[in-house]
DNA sequence: TTTACACTAAACAACG
DNA sequence: ACGTTGTTTAGTGTAA
């Protein structure tokens, strides 16, 4: 994003020294090097501050902190610290990263103006009046100071807001009110930087050991490593910019409820219990291991009346606890998006793995593709929503999956080749009508379906003539009719018609129960139902028998066959598309292996009826499936819906039962 | 392993 | 001659 520049001249950033020297020695004396002093210490915390930022992202320890969100250009930091103008300084730190340099800046510039009028008051010299009258000019000329910063940072806000960076806030104050999404700027190191920054305004001579050990211009400086660690760094209210609405803003988050002005992190009980400030007696989020955990402070405390008492008396609302609490803001916000950032990291191997722990489908996509691939010819987008929805019914028994058509079976898989030679797939679909012929609901239930998903139907041919047969007003068929039949009910059957019709005429005259009838507009096919039930293996008149293929449809290695079908083909599609899915087994076997999750969920929501939800039925999403259809076959899908979905949805359902006495003709369909 | 069934492919014939 | 319809055979795979 910001770093696509990194690459432009950097230079190795001289000492600090050299900075602030060869800029101050063009300086006059006086106030108005005092002023230059200031500006240029304001500018080398910058720089250093934009320095750490940049060498953190190449520190072996900030692995992490590199896919963070890097707001400042690193092009920009890694720029030599002298050709950083203020300008540019606006331009590249965030608002709150100015305004903690700045308020780092006008701490240091209190103290040193302390430290001067120490210095003068205890010096020798020559004139009080002259030291009294430069020293006004420098805090006048500090004071200005002070307010060009602030305007700078009001200016370099508005430059966002006018960017649309940064959402305008009418509500909020101007140059108090940060924008949450400039926070994630900093790095935890910048973040624990900025902690002892701020905890070095601080008056104690550990934070003002801690303020020497920065890698702030304190170093470098004369002036400021000359401080005597006794000097009172405490900011006086009216020293900060807007110091009373830093007082307001920081109330907002911090307690709002809290009738202690003193105490507003901590509160003593009166209060109902709130998550982050309910206390009891022996626990303080800020208090812990004997010490004080407000940021930076770690001050020792026996218990927590001693706790209670320094939290009241160094904690209290005041500036520097508000930027302290700013800062802890910006860790917590820094933690979010890393967190977020590692939830998405998550996310995205869970996905890559197949894991899909919430998403809705991230697998869709693939089978989509698949489906529409290589046995469509992309004729078909298949489901518009992607998921093959299993075609389970709610009429209809879970189809015994040992019949279906083992359609994921590694054999399958192999002479999957063989079948796309051919055009029809190689699954060999036993007869979903083996021990019950679900085929009459099936079909209702999931006519539109079949009828735009390129899902091969679980069924045999036979029972699809024979249903196409039973379905005719006449109950009986010419052989065109039954191809017509078969193209408009099933999108699978509009293409490799030479395949599936040689296998129509092959069953017409193979299977006894189709008798060819002479008729006045030619031969037509009736079929024998005594004979197709002769042929038909004992049905499962039994609840046993019923049961052990239901439990088995429930389980896992076993699908609904459709819903096989329908994994199959997508699968199958997609390992012969390498566009799709270059490695072919791994992906193919992960999503075959969702599938079955994906239908197991499905088939534990089949309710007491043994229906499924409704939300799953293929016809939820069949409507959106345009299926282009080849020229010559699709001259019945003009049709209205057709015969058999408009009788069996005008009647109840078939139950389970009726599809299990369903071996009398008449009842299929009447 | 055997058997039955289903599917695919193919050859062939009859017919319009 | 060609395409359609109908029959038959062969091979293969699956499941019981």
């Amino acid at each position: 994003m910001m770093v696509e520049s990194a690459s432009e001249t950097i230079r190795t950033a001289p000492s600090n020294q050299n900075g602030v020297s060869s800029l101050s020695s063009q300086s006059d004396g006086g106030g108005v090097d005092l002023l230059h002093l200031q500006q240029q210490q304001a500018l080398q915390a910058a720089r250093q501050f934009l320095l750490q930022q940049a060498s953190g992202l190449n520190s072996p320890g900030s692995t992490e902190i590199k896919q963070s969100p890097v707001q400042v250009p690193v092009s920009m930091a890694m720029m030599s610290p002298q050709m950083i103008t203020p300008q540019q300084m606006q331009q590249i730190l965030s608002p709150p990263q100015l305004q903690a340099l700045l308020q780092q800046q006008q701490a240091l510039m209190l103290q040193q103006v302390k430290l001067r009028q120490n210095a003068l008051t205890n010096s020798t010299s020559l004139c009080l009046c002259c030291d009294q009258q430069q020293l006004g000019s420098k805090q006048l000329a500090f004071q200005q100071q002070l307010i060009q910063m602030q305007q700078l940072q009001q200016q370099h806000i508005l430059n966002l807001q006018r960017q649309g960076l940064v959402p305008l806030q009418p509500t909020q104050d101007d140059s108090n009110f940060i924008p949450s999404s400039l926070f994630p700027a900093m790095c935890p190191s910048d973040l624990q930087q900025l902690w002892k920054e701020v905890s070095g305004v601080q008056s104690s001579d550990e934070a003002l050991k801690q303020a020497e050990g920065l890698d702030l211009s304190t170093n470098s400086s004369n002036s400021t490593s000359a401080f005597p660690k006794a000097a009172s760094a405490h900011i006086p209210l009216h020293s900060l910019p807007n110091g009373q609405r830093l007082f307001e803003w920081i109330s907002s988050f911090t307690k709002a409820d809290s009738g202690d002005d003193h105490v507003p992190l901590y509160s003593k009980g009166s209060q109902p219990p709130s998550s982050h400030h309910e206390e009891h007696a022996s626990s303080h989020p800020l208090y812990g291991h004997g010490e004080c955990k407000w940021p930076g402070c770690e001050a020792l405390c026996e218990d927590m009346g001693q706790f209670i008492k320094h939290l009241n008396n160094e904690h209290a609302l005041d500036d520097r606890s508000t930027a302290q609490c700013r800062v802890q803001m910006q860790v917590v916000q820094q933690l979010e998006i890393q967190l977020a950032k590692e939830s998405e990291r998550l996310q995205a191997m869970m996905t890559h793995l197949h894991m899909r722990p919430s998403e809705p489908k991230p697998f869709n996509q693939p089978l989509n593709l698949a489906s529409s691939g290589s046995l469509l010819k992309r004729e078909c987008d298949a489901y518009p929503e992607g998921l093959p929805h299993p075609p389970t019914s709610a009429a209809t028994p879970i189809t015994p999956l040992r019949q279906g058509p083992s359609v994921i079976s590694s054999s399958s898989l192999h002479t999957h080749s063989h079948s796309h030679t051919h055009g029809v797939g190689p699954i060999r679909r036993r007869n979903s009508d083996k021990y019950c012929t679900p085929i009459a609901s099936e079909l209702a239930q999931n006519c539109e379906f079949y009828k735009n998903a390129d899902v091969r139907p679980p069924f045999t041919y036979a029972s699809l003539i024979r249903h196409a047969i039973l379905e005719s007003p006449d109950r009986q068929l010419t052989l065109n009719e039954i191809y017509n039949w078969f193209t408009r009910k099933f999108a699978y059957f509009r293409r490799n018609t030479a395949t599936w019709k040689n296998a129509v005429r092959h069953n017409l005259s193979l299977h006894k129960c189709f008798v060819r009838v002479e008729n006045v507009k030619g031969a037509v096919w009736t079929v024998d139902e005594v004979e197709y039930q002769k042929r038909r293996p004992p049905k499962m008149t039994g609840s046993p028998t019923l049961v052990k293929n239901m439990i088995s449809g429930l389980g896992f290695g076993s699908l609904n066959a459709s819903y096989q079908a329908a994994l199959a083909e997508s699968s199958l599609s997609l390992l012969n598309n390498p566009h799709l899915m270059s490695p072919p087994t791994a992906a193919s076997l992960n999503m075959l292996h969702v599938g079955h999750d994906d239908v197991s969920s499905t088939v534990e929501q089949v309710n007491s009826n043994g229906s499924c939800s409704p939300t799953l039925s293929p016809q939820q999403y069949s409507h959106a499936v345009h299926v282009k259809e080849e020229p010559t076959e699709l001259e019945e899908d003009s049709r209205p819906v057709s015969l058999l979905a408009n009788v069996t949805h005008s009647l109840p359902l078939p139950s389970d039962e009726r599809d299990l006495e369903e071996d009398l003709p008449m009842e299929e369909l009447e």
